[in-house]
Formats: structure tokens, C-alpha cells, sequence
DNA sequence: GTCTTGAATCGACTACTGTCAATATAGCCG
DNA sequence: CGGCTATATTGACAGTAGTCGATTCAAGAC
């Protein structure tokens, strides 16, 4: 009920191929990305990337910084965490054993 | 780049905050419900309670089985662990029990 | 200042989603 | 069989989401 609308939204901004792309791609450069670069990577015009990183924007998971014209975006730190929180929240698990990785 | 289309149809059918609460109660009562109880439970017409359940049917995170009149949901034994994978897949967490891609 | 380039915003359009009323289907009981 | 109950399906609707063209904003280069 309206205790989920916040696990609902977070998971709703990334429930695009688009976005998980982006996502996937900070995630794997562990580092910034310039918006041209996700302009030129993805099958989308300049104004649809930038809606895409305003929805991961607006949902904390990423962050952005200008430098100069251009603007680099970033992973937010806790981006991973609160998506686990999410499915954790819901499903009743306990956040200390998710995702194992030995 | 559709690499994260089946993720992304998986993490949409679980972007709700009304399928959110069915999963979340079918994964606290550790068994099934009826959907009755769904229909008795959630601020829904019964035809909507039906059509959030198709959806996560269609998604593989439910089951059902019918008992003379009545129906029985029960979370699908893989489900958390496909949203992990999902997950996992996009910001390249180590996927240890992922049975499927490469 | 003007010009140019990169990114964000706006406006409009299409497609999809959540919702409900009405109807249909499935199964029990008398 | 007919009637009853529980669930699924259909059709229609309003609201929303993804996309693009046009425009605007930001920041450097001249």
C-alpha cells in the first residue's frame, strides 16, 4: 500500500532498458560519463537522453557535475544499496545477506 | 543495448506499489493467499486485483493453483532470486547463482 | 559583444498503464 | 438442469511515460 510508493518509484526509475543501460554503463566505467557519450552510445536523440538522466537523476541514483559545456554523471554511492533495500523491504529479507558475493 | 530488455520488463512488472504489497504479503505469510484476500485486503475492484496478478503471472513471480472455486497465489521459488539477478546483471555484481546468460 | 557547441527544457504526439463497469468463465450445490 | 460464488476477461476511459522537433540555456572561443 502507500508504505511501497517510495520502493515502487525507486524501482520504477529504472525499470527502462534505456535507463538500465545507462545505469550498467557508470556502473562498469566506475566513474563519470559524459552526457555526449550516452547521446552518441544510445539509439535516442539528445532531448530523450536527457529526459532518461533526469528520471535517474530525480531518483538519487545518479549525480551529475559540469565542467565546462560538458556535463559528466556518476553513480550515485548508495544507488546498489537502495535498489537491494527496495526488494529487501518488500520481500522481508535481511539487507546483511543479500547479494552475497564471496 | 536490448540486453536489458527482459530486466527491465522483469523489474517494471514489480514497479507498482499494489503488486509491491501482494508480493510483500505473499512473502510474509511464507505460503499462499487467496484472491479473495487480495480482493478483500487492497483498495481495488476485484477485476484490477485480477489484472495485477496476470501481470505478475506473466512475469514468472507468482503461481497459482485453483481449489474448487477458489484460486491460491504463492511467490514463484526463483522470484527474489531473479530480482537479484536482474539487478546484479545491470551493475555487474558477481551472479552467483544465475543459471541461465553468460 | 557574437558565434558555436553541449545540455536542458518545452510542446506535442503516440503508446502504454491502471482503473472500473460489464460480461464471461469455472466450479460448487441443490 | 438452474442458481450461486469466485475469478478471469473484455471494453472503455483517464492518466502517464517515452520519444522527437524546436527552442532555450550555459559556457567557452573569437
Amino acid at each position: 500500500m502507500q508504505a511501497f510508493q517510495l520502493p515502487a518509484a525507486l524501482l520504477k526509475a529504472i525499470a527502462d532498458p534505456h535507463r538500465l543501460t545507462i545505469l550498467a554503463s557508470l556502473a562498469r566505467v566506475e566513474g563519470e560519463i559524459c552526457v555526449c557519450d550516452f547521446t552518441a552510445g544510445l539509439p535516442l536523440n539528445q532531448p530523450t537522453v536527457s529526459h532518461h538522466l533526469k528520471v535517474l537523476r530525480d531518483a538519487g541514483l545518479v549525480t551529475c557535475e559540469r565542467r565546462g559545456t560538458w556535463v559528466y554523471y556518476r553513480l550515485a554511492p548508495d544507488a546498489l544499496q537502495r535498489l537491494y533495500d527496495a526488494i529487501n523491504l518488500v520481500f522481508g529479507e535481511s539487507v546483511i545477506f543479500s547479494g552475497a558475493s564471496s
